[in-house]
RNA sequence: GACCCCAUCGUCUAGUGGCCUAGGACAUCAGCCUCUCACGUUGAGAACACGGGUUCAAAUCCCGUUGGGGUCGCCA
């Protein structure tokens, strides 16, 4: 049989770091096993449910490079269908309609808690007479579970996991409006779309026993189930706003690129033996549910850093300068790619996101004269410029404007001063860059040319 | 409160009864490299939550305790 997943959000919001790690798993385990990974919008919840959400869902999904196969099922308009199964569900006997009012149910919740007991629906209606109807009360229409025995999950991840019926209350199917609610229309639809494994968060464990209920009532077999555990915040408390619950549009504004999230997620609750840098292609290889932990695990942007940081010094230069571009507001700057991509490994190797990259690549956009840092200017003491003076007429006659022998003469240059090379590189790099740290100082002066170099320094000079 | 799940270095994890004086990675600290900062590289410190069992042998199995998390909606 063929393997059909699918990542099921529901549309209230963006697509956060737990959904995304969810669809990721979804979509390396159908891409594993060379099924089908299918993508459906959750949105019975007429009141929350946005298109603003519903887009940031999607293209989150794309920018991270989860392609799902087919067209996007959305919930709603599958309504008829959800009411259409209940009503079967109701003349099997199976089911049954609920005249209870909202406060009645309260009532109901508030005794139990107060009373110490389970808080659940009692059941009232489910035996009496359908000619005790109140007028004029639309009815909810529940679902006839059992009361005795036990209804049992075989986990893919947490194993088998038990509870007794008499735990479990009588659910509503369909609201009185006749829209379904959650439980009903989730079984409704994976049954209906063929998924054959549901992968999702562990916190809707407890809510598959009462899904296995409907399947058993409907006749229908259930799919398999791997309820993997949730990623908390860096504080072990669950994600908030504050900790990095964030869209994933955040984490590419931030500048992580979708490879290293990719990996980074993938590592969260995931593991094959010693692997840390795990391409997308291993990951589709290796990845299966059995490695998948059952401990609840945090977040931790040092570890993102780092692997950020490696995809960038693996990614190519061009795809990086246009990046960097891009991020400095001036993408269509032919002259600006060129440049940064002649200076990008150097300047690949020091940053730990795009962002950062950015930064420090934003002395090569800058125009002359450039402004130095208080560090930078801090080294133009009276020695320094006397250094650089010199070394201005000594660089005016390179014969070649190539790191190496720049750096050749520049080595020279301050053997015959009896001066340290640092001498000459600091105040160098103050005047070129504008800071105290920055890549190979001749690999600067080759990216930024004999012209603009000798104009930096003069800048300084005569400033 | 009831029910369910979880528990190895600060963090992510390897470990499925002997190979564990518990391995790797990130982070931290120290050294090397060096024109700065990085990258790279070498090394150090750092964990089986606790208490009982089972067994010749337990991080690994069982029970309890503690601590975390989840669910209990006419939300999803």
């Amino acid at each position: 049989m063929s393997i059909v997943t699918r990542f099921a959000p529901s549309p209230t919001g963006f697509l956060h770091i737990g959904g995304a790690r969810t669809a990721l798993f979804n979509w390396l385990y159908a891409r594993h096993h060379g099924g089908t990974y299918r993508l459906r919008i959750e949105d019975t919840d007429r009141q929350r449910s946005t298109k603003e959400a519903i887009d940031a869902i999607v293209e989150g999904l794309k920018w991270l490079g989860l392609d799902w196969d087919g067209e996007i099922v959305f919930q709603f308009a599958r309504a008829q269908r959800h009411a259409e199964v209940a009503r079967e569900l109701l003349a099997a006997g199976k089911a049954y309609y609920c005249y209870c009012s909202a406060e009645e149910l309260d009532q109901m919740r508030e005794a139990a808690r107060a009373a110490g007991k389970p808080v659940r629906y009692d059941g009232r209606w489910r035996d009496r007479d359908p000619k005790d109807a109140p007028a004029g009360v639309k009815p909810v229409i529940r679902l006839k579970a059992p009361t005795t025995g036990e209804t049992i999950v075989h986990d893919k991840v947490q194993g088998e996991v038990k509870v007794a019926n008499d735990q479990l209350d009588d659910m509503i199917l369909l609201r009185s409006d006749g829209t379904p609610t959650y439980m009903h229309a989730v079984v409704v639809d994976d049954h209906d779309m063929g998924i054959t494994q549901v992968i999702r968060g562990d916190d809707h464990l407890t809510n598959t026993f009462r899904q296995l209920q409907i399947y058993q009532a409907a006749g229908w077999e259930a799919p398999s189930f791997a309820h993997i555990p949730l990623i908390h915040g860096a504080d072990g408390a669950k994600l908030s706003k504050r900790h990095g619950a964030l869209g994933v549009e955040a984490y590419r504004e931030m500048g992580y690129l979708p490879e290293a999230l990719r990996n980074y997620l993938l590592r969260l609750g995931w593991g094959h033996g010693d692997d840390e840098i795990i391409s997308t292609e291993q990951a589709i290889q290796w990845f299966d549910l059995d490695a998948v932990g059952r401990a609840p695990s945090r977040f931790d942007f040092a570890k993102l850093d780092n692997l950020n940081g490696h995809y960038i010094r693996e990614t190519d230069d061009a795809r990086l300068a246009r990046e960097v571009a891009e991020r400095l507001g001036r993408a269509g700057d032919a002259t600006l790619l060129a440049r940064l991509q002649a200076g990008m490994p150097g300047l690949k190797a020091r940053a730990k996101t795009l962002k950062e990259l950015a930064e420090n690549a934003k002395f090569y956009a800058a125009a002359r004269p450039l402004t130095l840092d208080d560090k930078a200017r801090g080294q133009m003491t009276p020695e320094a410029r006397g250094v650089l003076t010199a070394l201005r007429a000594a660089l005016a006659g390179a014969a070649n404007w190539v790191a190496a022998d720049l750096e050749a003469l520049a080595r020279g240059f301050a053997e015959a001063k009896a001066v340290k090379l640092g001498q000459v590189a600091q105040p160098l790099r103050a005047a070129l860059t504008g800071a105290t740290t920055s890549p190979p100082i001749f690999e600067v002066m080759q990216v930024l040319g004999r012209d603009e170099t000798l104009g930096r320094i003069d800048d300084c000079l005569t400033a």
